[in-house]
Parts: C-alpha cells; sequence; structure tokens
RNA sequence: GGCGCAUUCGUCUAGCGGCCUAGGACACCGCCCUCUCAAGGCGGAGAUCAGGGGUUCGAAUCCCCUAUGCGCUACCA
C-alpha cells in the first residue's frame, strides 16, 4: 500500500516527449559535409525518421523530419558528400519531407546560404548586451591556454575582451581588426535544461565559458547557427548525439537572450567501437556506403540500429521498419552507449536473407556483386538480366546459407560459370575410402549419369542410392565426390538438387573430368 | 585537471520496490535433424545486477559516496 501512496516522484522521470497541446512535431538531421554517412548519424536519422513519423503521427501530430545541411566549417568541407549523405539515407529508406533538394517552407536548407540571419542574430545579441566582440588573436588565446594549464588551471577564455568601452571597440573597429563575437555567459546562477531521456541536467555558470558564436570569416558557430536554424524552422525536438550536453547550457542562454521557445532536448547515445573509442573503418566499416559493400542489406542494418539502445519488449529481434514506425517510441530509448557488435549484426543480415526477403528479391541485390566480380556478364541489375533466371535457381538453393551478399560470387559460380575453380584432387577421395575406390566410384557414376533424369529429384536420388548399395558404400561416401566433382567444392546446397541447377550436360563434363583428376592424382 | 553523462551475462538488452533462486538475443559448447554446409529444433555454460553505505518489512529497481568507462573542455561540428 504504500509504495505507491508514499513514493515521491523520481527525479529523473522522463519528461513527456509529446506535449498534449502541440500539434506538429518537427525534427531535423543536420550532418556536416565533411565525408561520407557516419554509422552514427544513420542512427540518429533514424531516430528523427521514427521519432516524428512513426510515434508522433501515431499520437495524431503531423510529424515532419527535416535534412538540413551544417556547413558553417568552410575548412573541412568535402566535394560531393551532400550527395553522398542524400544517397546513403535513401539507400536505407530514411525519408525526409524538407531539405536542400526538395525544398520546403523554412529554407534555404544549407546554412552558407543562410548567413543573414546569423549575423543578424549577432548583432542583435551584441546591441542588447548579451554579446561582444571579441579582438584577441589566435596567438594571444593560444598563450592564455597554454599559461593556464602550466599552473594547473582549467584552460578556457579569459573574458578579456568582455569589458571593453565601446570606444575602445570602436578604436579597434576603425583600425579593422579582425573580431568574433563571443556569447556572455552569466558569470553566477545555473543553467538548467531537461533531456528527454535523463531529465534535468543542471550546470553551474561560473564554470561556464563565453564561446564563440560568430567567427572572424563571418560565419557562425555551430552553436548560434544551430540555435537560428531551428528557431526559424520551428523544430520542436533537438535529436542530436550526447557530445552536445556540454554546450547545451550555451544553447539554453541564446534562446533566453533571442527571447526564443526552447525546443525538446533529447540527446540519444553513441555507438561505441568493441575496443572503446569512437567506431572507426580500423572496425571494419563505419560509413552506410562500408556496409553496403560489404553486402549487408539496408533492411538489416536499420534492424540493428533500432536495437541498439532501444528494444521493445527485450524479446523481439526482428523489425521490418514499419514495425519500427509502429511501435517506436523515444520514451524507451535508453541513455547509455552501446557497443557495436558485428556478429550480431552478421546473425541479423543472415536472418533477413534466409527468411525476410524473397528469392527474386535476394537474386536482385545479388546482382550486382555478381557483376562486380565478373561471376556474370555486365547488364542491367535487376530482372532483366539476361542471366537472371539462373541467378535466381542458384539464389533459391543458396538462400539459407548466404550471411552477406558479397558472399555470391564465390558461393554461386559453380552454378554461373561453366568452369570450375581449380580443386584439390583429394577432396574426391571420400572419408575412409582408398584413392583407387574413389576412381571407382566416380567411373560407376559416369556410367549411370546419362540415363538419369536430373529434373527428378527423387529418381535420382533413389538410384544413386542403389548405386551406394551396389558399390559396398554409404550413401554419404558416395555422394561427397560426386557433389566435389560438380562443384569443386564439400560443400553445396542439397546433392540433387545442385545437381539439377547445374544441368545434366556439364555435371556430365565435370565429373569426367574429376576422373580425369583423380587419375593423374593417384598415379603420383 | 575541470565539467558532464553512463554503469544488469563477453556483447545488445528485459526489468520502473515484492512475480528475480534476474528473462530474451548474438557469440560459445553439446545433442537432434541430415548426403556436406547452412537453416531449423532442443539443451548447457555464462550477471552475487560496478563497489560501498543508506531508505524500506522487502532494492537490480529510490537516495548518497566511491570506482570505472565515455564525452566535452577550438574562430570543428
Amino acid at each position: 500500500m504504500s509504495d505507491t501512496s508514499t513514493t515521491t516522484a523520481r527525479a529523473t522521470d522522463h519528461p513527456v516527449a509529446i506535449p498534449a497541446d502541440m500539434d506538429e512535431v518537427r525534427v531535423r538531421f543536420a550532418p556536416s559535409p565533411t565525408g561520407s554517412l557516419h554509422i552514427g548519424g544513420a542512427k540518429q536519422m533514424m531516430y528523427d525518421v521514427l521519432f516524428a513519423h512513426g510515434e508522433a503521427r501515431r499520437a495524431g501530430k503531423q510529424g515532419t523530419v527535416i535534412l538540413r545541411i551544417e556547413d558553417t566549417d568552410r575548412k573541412r568541407l568535402v566535394e560531393g558528400a551532400v550527395e553522398n549523405l542524400m544517397e546513403g539515407l535513401r539507400w536505407l529508406g530514411l525519408a525526409w519531407d524538407e531539405g536542400p533538394d526538395v525544398g520546403g517552407p523554412y529554407g534555404p536548407y544549407v546554412q552558407s546560404e543562410r548567413q543573414h540571419h546569423y549575423r543578424e542574430a549577432a548583432e542583435r545579441l551584441v546591441v542588447s548586451g548579451h554579446a561582444y566582440r571579441c579582438f584577441c588573436t589566435p596567438e594571444r588565446l593560444q598563450q592564455v591556454r597554454e599559461n593556464q594549464q602550466k599552473r594547473g588551471l582549467p584552460p578556457g577564455y579569459d573574458r578579456h575582451c568582455r569589458n571593453l568601452s565601446a570606444d575602445e571597440v570602436q578604436a579597434k573597429l576603425d583600425a579593422g581588426e579582425p573580431f568574433v563575437v563571443r556569447f556572455k555567459m552569466p558569470l553566477d546562477g545555473e543553467t538548467r535544461f531537461t533531456d528527454l531521456l535523463r531529465g534535468e541536467i543542471v550546470y553551474q555558470n561560473d564554470k561556464l565559458e563565453d564561446l564563440v558564436i560568430l567567427k572572424s570569416d563571418g560565419f557562425p558557430t555551430y552553436h548560434l547557427a544551430v540555435v537560428v536554424d531551428d528557431h526559424e524552422m520551428k523544430i520542436t525536438h533537438v535529436m542530436r548525439g550526447p557530445e552536445w550536453i556540454p554546450t547545451a547550457p550555451l544553447h539554453v542562454q541564446l534562446y533566453a537572450a533571442l527571447g526564443w521557445e526552447m525546443p525538446i532536448f533529447a540527446h540519444m547515445p553513441l555507438i561505441l567501437a568493441p575496443t572503446g573509442g569512437k567506431l572507426s573503418k580500423r572496425h571494419g566499416a563505419a560509413s552506410i556506403q562500408d556496409f553496403r559493400d560489404a553486402g549487408y542489406l539496408p533492411e538489416a542494418l536499420l534492424n540493428y540500429l533500432a536495437l541498439l539502445g532501444w528494444s521493445l519488449d527485450g524479446k523481439t529481434e526482428i523489425y521490418t521498419f514499419a514495425d519500427l514506425l509502429e511501435h517506436f517510441t523515444i520514451e524507451r530509448a535508453s541513455a547509455s552507449p552501446s557497443t557495436f557488435d558485428r556478429d550480431k549484426l552478421d546473425w541479423l543480415n543472415q536472418q533477413w536473407i534466409n527468411h525476410h526477403i524473397t528469392v527474386d528479391d535476394l537474386a536482385a541485390r545479388v546482382l550486382p556483386f555478381l557483376i562486380k566480380a565478373g561471376t556474370i556478364e555486365p547488364g542491367p541489375a535487376d530482372a532483366s538480366h539476361p542471366r537472371f533466371a539462373d541467378v535466381r535457381e542458384a539464389a533459391a538453393l543458396l538462400k539459407d546459407r548466404i550471411k552477406l551478399l558479397t558472399e555470391a560470387p564465390d558461393l554461386m559460380s559453380y552454378f554461373l560459370r561453366d568452369e570450375l575453380e581449380d580443386y584439390d584432387a583429394a577432396l574426391l577421395v571420400p572419408k575412409k575410402v582408398e584413392p583407387a575406390a574413389a576412381l571407382t566410384l566416380l567411373e560407376a557414376v559416369a556410367k549411370v549419369l546419362p540415363e538419369l533424369d536430373l529434373n527428378d529429384l527423387e529418381a535420382t536420388e533413389a538410384r544413386l542410392r542403389a548405386l551406394a548399395d551396389e558399390l559396398g558404400v554409404k550413401a554419404g561416401q558416395l555422394f561427397m565426390p560426386i557433389r566435389v566433382a560438380a562443384t569443386g567444392r564439400t560443400q553445396s546446397p542439397g546433392l540433387f538438387e545442385t545437381l539439377r541447377a547445374i544441368g545434366k550436360e556439364r555435371v556430365i563434363a565435370r565429373v569426367d573430368d574429376a576422373i580425369a583428376k583423380l587419375r593423374e592424382h593417384s598415379a603420383r
């Protein structure tokens, strides 16, 4: 009885994600075009989409996802990065409603094209006394930091220009000295804000710095740009990485100084590398393109990402994106970071290939990999490719055995190519059988082969089992050399369907080759 | 160093005061199925819930401290 009535509300109780009086939820994914789409970025975008298009819409709200390019750091721009980013998102099936390519009511959606908004805001802040011009040179800042470090003090700007008189400022301006604009952080008191996943977070103002909001090249820093744009684009929920928590107080103060309403913050957890640090190429793959090239399905990748830091019930493992849209709630997202586990991703990928896509789909997806590897001739990467029927047949047999699409060229080669890769003749000799006896087995097979109808699986099996009896060996001892002769390897799908797919003509030729190979082998 | 966030099997997680002698999944091991390899089925091992203090009749669940990990500490985002 005492449990519910006397327990005080927990300080960490999650705030409401979508206030009842809010009728539109607007979120944004705001990458910097400094490279390819990182798996962590993809996860952030996934949360945006699941929240706006899933949770918000289920609650009867309008849910809008915005793609905004944050290219205020002119030094780190990478050519083609924006297109790259969008391509990665499209491949994953993560869609946005407003963005640089599709436009929208609050464009442009590229920060470098929104300069005047930031300058205006910075100007307003300077005029209202919330920000000031700082003429300190990079050399002086460097010097200050070094001194602080030497004396064991925390490094940071010493607010040298914070109290410059109007005359002093004017003089420097007249002299043409370059300057940045810094935000005047309150010197005492505290700044608090609510994080959707963590509850209230409090910072003591005397520990915070006067950060730069407008750089000397006239471009804003992230802090100013993000606040201005989020406000002007009417963003209701700021979902981003946890690395932004320490600067969130600045953003909170910026909103207050500008007199704008704050959005709701949700700092989504990071993906860690198995070794502890950041996930990078060193761990196999880091960008979406890497995963795509490595043969992962977008469905599996999204499924995996969803399971990292979120779960519906702790039991369900397989989710289509539609499932996620139907069930995702940010309230169930964890605040703690998670470690990337390649094994689990691989398992999910195989689950998807084995059980959740059709044979036709598999064939189509495998096609580009086969073409790239030269297993089949170049052509359209869809059902109109001349070899599609063959690929489809191989795909049907290998569906339960493919973990990554990249395995297809190797696994399918004996179906799709006339020539077998060279293999060791010793493989033709089954366990507990002498090489000479193995030769007898294959010769017997070669003799019955012409009269077999390989399309009749049961009859073929019956005949070959009978043959094993006649030869006095176990079925398996006869089947293995046939498998090796037909495929060049000891592992394959079921023998009879494999023979059927390879075709009688090629099987006969390959068995003959195997016999020759074995003769040569035992002669030595 | 300062500030902040996080902390349940090796990994991803369930768990919101009694149902927990802590459940599921990956990986691992064994068995079954079987012409091989997979897939599939069954089972096993694996977490004194980071440690220590409280609160409570009762704590993985609430509070405090410590430890550890990670992040930030740029005119990068």
